[in-house]
DNA sequence: AAGCGTTTTGCACGCGCGTGCAATTTTAGC
DNA sequence: GCTAAAATTGCACGCGCGTGCAAAACGCTT
């Protein structure tokens, strides 16, 4: 027994159940079921193992517990973009989630040239009880392979990519309706020269751009001009001023984000000196809190965070307790929040 | 061999080393050598195995592997005030450097009444290689018994407790000059009747707070009152009005959180017309990217944030590498950001 | 005090893996 | 072609833990 009291000796070995079984003066059996919630054992033995556990300091190594039980009470959050605020928020809601009933989360960022399947592999090793996708989705091959292992999987922020129903749970928003509603709400305040700001030039159009498109090009004597502002305030700012300086300046801004639509106000009113709402309608997504700044006011449409994350974890852990749950799909509704960034509805 | 092609049956066993190298037709060491890198392995089993592996969609089993190896490649990050957007910012980061050395991040949020003491208890069950403390301590303690059982620490924003010091690294910045930089630009602008504005009423004042209200009660005719924002936009706004509208306005405040100084600016400029810097300085705390936008454009300090991460995280993985490094503490500078809410400098 | 049923306990095994050691094969040397 | 050295392989063990099973201890009745 090396080092068991004063001087730190070398690394010494972590306290196992063996050395709390010696001290406790019983069998190692013992310890493992004194700490087993229904197990068989004496109020005596199970005090005496506490108090010896107590002591020494004890604390079980979930990995050796892990091989045995087969969970790890490890949830792997795998998240694309955790740059951008609005995700990392999420991220902390989940963690809560997790940790309140007793699940540990496992961090993983897709970045840059590594994909999802690959990340998603990684993460395998630490056979997790389940996993959370955000903003990205894997191949259909390694989902049913997750899935079949006994690790559910729930989506967030999918698109409108469907080759996963039924294998991995789905949360996201109605970007249809949403789409929909701001579209018409800038065509109620008469506007017809509409712009669309998108985050980057190579990417797909995301789903409530798609949505709000489509609705706008349906509308009589309506034209609609894209730009592109990299979901930042900056970029934002810079596609408002090119959009406001162009031969024909719109009347209207979607921007898919918010931070976005504040750079396109602060282009505006700041750098032109045009009146908004008056002049231009702006509105965002999102609602992060800069949205309710007295300063900018802006008119957006609330992104459900806390009832997505919780709907994705309850979905999640669910079928991690239960595994023969079916997988489902939820979508929750954006509420349009009017500020100051758009005329007052009449 | 059930479910082996076709339907997922039952929860299937998850593929072992022994699949593997039944497939192969080698023993199951081999496997296990194939895999590691150094092993004394002929190229061509190597090479069946390889493809056993592959066809199998092989991973191996962490937790089995760090029962023997004794490490899990897991670094615990233990956060408190997840909510705040700047630590979330840090997470993203941290995660990054641990993920390309190899190691993945496990997330521990502290909340609440739960003590960080409790939550490092918790991680331990999971061996982690090491941890990463932001903006709390452990009982010196449980520290020392985590770095006695080979799980060195590192801690940011620890404040002004030293009783870790030479048990966990620390990585901070110089908090000292911060606040003697601020108070004396404030002083060389004329400003004498200075506020500052905290988070909470109840919590010991900030480093940075401390250091500031020393300088500036060191000066002569200067007067100081203290106001609480909640460390948010919102709060900063009340204690804006509140101190603006009181008997003795201030004519410069230092607010220790940007949301906070934005919060007062738009509450002076917005609310009571005045003239922000003419009749009012404002500074801030971190450089959080709203501090830029031009609507504001707040004159802060700098939180060298990315440089915060990367020390912390070289010094840990450092110490878990080689654990007889010893723990060290580094202090960064912040930076002070001249814009729009100062005088200029004559 | 003996008999029976009911806890409680310890033993032994295996979870999936890495690794020392001895047996085996391959290679080199003449 | 034969032997010694080197490279490769399989066996067996243990990492720390949970759990079925049979032995032991206990409680109760007659």
């Amino acid at each position: 027994m090396s080092g068991e009291h004063g001087v730190p000796s070398r690394p010494s070995r972590r306290i196992t159940a063996s050395d709390v079984a010696r001290l406790a003066g019983v069998s190692r059996s013992a310890v493992s079921r004194a700490l087993t919630p229904g197990a068989s054992i004496s109020e005596k033995t199970r005090d005496k193992v506490m108090a010896a556990a107590a002591e020494l300091g004890y604390q079980p190594n979930l990995m050796a517990r892990s091989l045995m039980t087969r969970q790890t009470r490890l949830i792997a959050l795998v998240m694309a973009q955790l740059r951008n605020p609005f995700f990392t928020d999420m991220l902390g809601m989940f963690n809560r989630h997790f940790q309140e009933r007793g699940y540990q989360t496992l961090l993983l960022a897709v970045e840059g040239a590594q994909g999802v399947d690959e990340v998603l592999e990684s993460v395998f090793q630490y056979q997790p009880d389940g996993a959370v996708l955000v903003s990205c989705s894997p191949s259909l091959a390694l989902a049913e392979r997750c899935v079949r292992d006994g690790m559910p999987l729930v989506v967030i922020d999918r698109g409108a990519d469907t080759a996963l129903d039924g294998i991995a749970s789905h949360v996201w928003i109605r970007s249809d309706r949403l789409g929909l509603e701001i579209a018409e709400r800038l065509l109620a305040e008469g506007r017809r020269r509409v712009a669309l700001i998108e985050g980057y030039a190579g990417e797909p159009l995301s789903e409530r751009a798609r949505c709000f498109m489509e609705r706008m090009l349906r509308a009589e004597g309506v034209s609609v001009q894209v730009e592109y502002g990299q979901y930042s305030y900056a970029g934002g700012y810079a596609a408002g001023l090119r959009l406001l300086r162009s031969a024909s300046p719109p009347d209207a801004v979607f921007c898919i984000a918010d931070p976005m639509a504040l750079g396109v106000v602060d282009a505006a009113r700041l750098e032109l000196g045009l009146r908004v709402p008056e002049a231009l309608s702006v509105i965002g997504f999102s609602d992060i809190p800069a949205a309710a700044w007295r300063s900018h006011a802006l008119t957006t449409a609330r992104l459900p965070i806390a009832e997505l994350v919780s709907h994705a974890a309850d979905a999640l852990l669910q079928r991690v307790e239960s595994p023969d749950t079916p997988a489902q799909t939820l979508l929750l509704d954006c509420p349009l929040i009017p500020r100051g960034t758009t005329l007052p509805q009449p």
